[in-house]
DNA sequence: CGTCCCGTTGAAGTCTGTCAACATCCGTGG
DNA sequence: CCACGGATGTTGACAGACTTCAACGGGACG
């Protein structure tokens, strides 16, 4: 049984920007249904153009690119209140895959609507513009920490931006957020090696900052962490579809 | 005396989705006025929100983050037909800042006419989320290039990226293209060193691949140049704001 | 003619990748 | 029940790609 969009779990969260009622009544219809993902489901893939995009409601999933050598690089880790599929919604094309990683739910809209959504109602096709602005901010960062940062921190500024991200969304536990991810993802995001990123988790452990085990990551000194990171823990507030 | 967007140079370009004559109007309106920028100005700051949009109708730049520490990340090189400013179009502050390179003249957009341009032309709003699109796309690429490809890759990449949209913009003369950017920006958006990048530079013309010299590149052999670069020949059409 | 920016080249040092071995956990099948 | 393989995490040793430091040349400009 579908959620209602009036009872999402999400909607009410401060990360998130508010629903007119109005919103919330189209949303309820561009909806189609909901879609259950065990880990491993391929929901998007590269080069492809895709019948459906999605919201995820709950859950974690991985965004990569794969190039011609084997080589993968992760280029975002899904969290819910993300939209997923806007590059095949508009350009027909997704630049990346996306697989779940644990269990997850996701809203579905169809492709075919999206223009019928641009016509229909501003506001939300505003909203699509701000979450396509927020992935392009997002994007610009990591490669700012990809190719300025060493390994250290970058993996510092990994970690801030998942406490941060899992306190908006409201999975963070005190100073615990579920990190399901595994070091090879986290080696992929970051353009690192696995060994090397094993070695400055450990090192992250050791000096009492973060310790990442069993897939739930502990912040011990935030402070340290944000320092080390480089970040500011700003609350940007984004749309959500 | 500002160029009327019926008359304006890139319209006719391949590179770029056509028109309805109703857009055209449209845009036409939507334009405020037109801008010439110095190499060196300011276009837009990051952090901060701008008062305008702008087109890029001629001329190039840098897109850039700089970091705490005082490195700086380039995050794209701006060309004829870049749309600039979404972000602050949208979510009220740039993730980046932007900075005239060459002579640039711009078409001027007014933020504050963006809200109503979302109410009355769904084409155009499409449009613009197209673009945030490409530019995702864009960054999506950059990610995996700096994350895992080693330099002499990174640059042919970045050459062969160069060279496609030189050629979409018209810019190209047989195998050369102007160039007007310093070793230096170019190792600040590929997360090397200057020294280093200088180094596979010479390699990559010693190879007899592409060379790069007094602001103009020349490809000597784009097979070779896209077999290292990692990348297809095919032309992305975007849209023109 | 001096200064500044940009490009070029050599040498030395280090961060990070690769190779290799081992521990743990888990599901599968004998 | 236990053996086995596969996936993940951990650690040490070594190699190498890349950075840093340093010096020099050429062109633009005051």
């Amino acid at each position: 049984m579908p959620t209602k969009c009036e009872k999402c779990p999400l909607r009410g969260l401060p990360l998130f920007l508010e629903f007119s009622r109005d919103e919330l009544d189209y949303m309820q219809r561009f909806k189609t249904g909901e879609m259950i993902a065990e880990p491993g489901t391929h929901l998007l893939s590269q080069g492809e153009k895709s019948p459906q995009l999605f919201t995820v409601l709950s859950g974690m999933g991985l965004k990569y690119k794969m190039l011609k050598d084997g080589s993968r690089q992760v280029v975002g880790f899904v969290m819910p209140g993300d939209f997923l599929g806007l590059q095949a919604g508009v350009m027909g094309k997704m630049g990346h895959s996306v697989e779940a990683v644990t269990d997850m739910t996701l809203c579905v809209f169809n492709r075919a609507a999206i223009w019928e959504l641009f016509s229909a109602h501003p506001e939300r096709s505003f909203a699509i513009a701000h979450l396509a602005a927020v992935e392009e901010h997002f994007l610009g960062d990591a490669l700012a920490a990809v190719g300025q940062r060493p390994a250290y921190e970058k993996i510092a500024w990994a970690m801030a931006r998942f406490f941060n991200r899992a306190q908006g969304t409201g999975l963070a536990v005190k100073n615990t957020a579920p990190l399901p991810f595994t070091q090879q993802d986290l080696a992929d995001g970051l353009g690192l090696s696995l060994v090397h990123t094993n070695k400055q988790l450990a090192k992250l452990r050791r000096d009492g900052v973060a310790s990442w085990q069993k897939g739930t990551l502990t912040v011990h000194n935030r402070k340290a962490l944000l320092d080390i990171a480089g970040e500011e823990s700003e609350v940007e507030c984004r749309p959500l579809m």
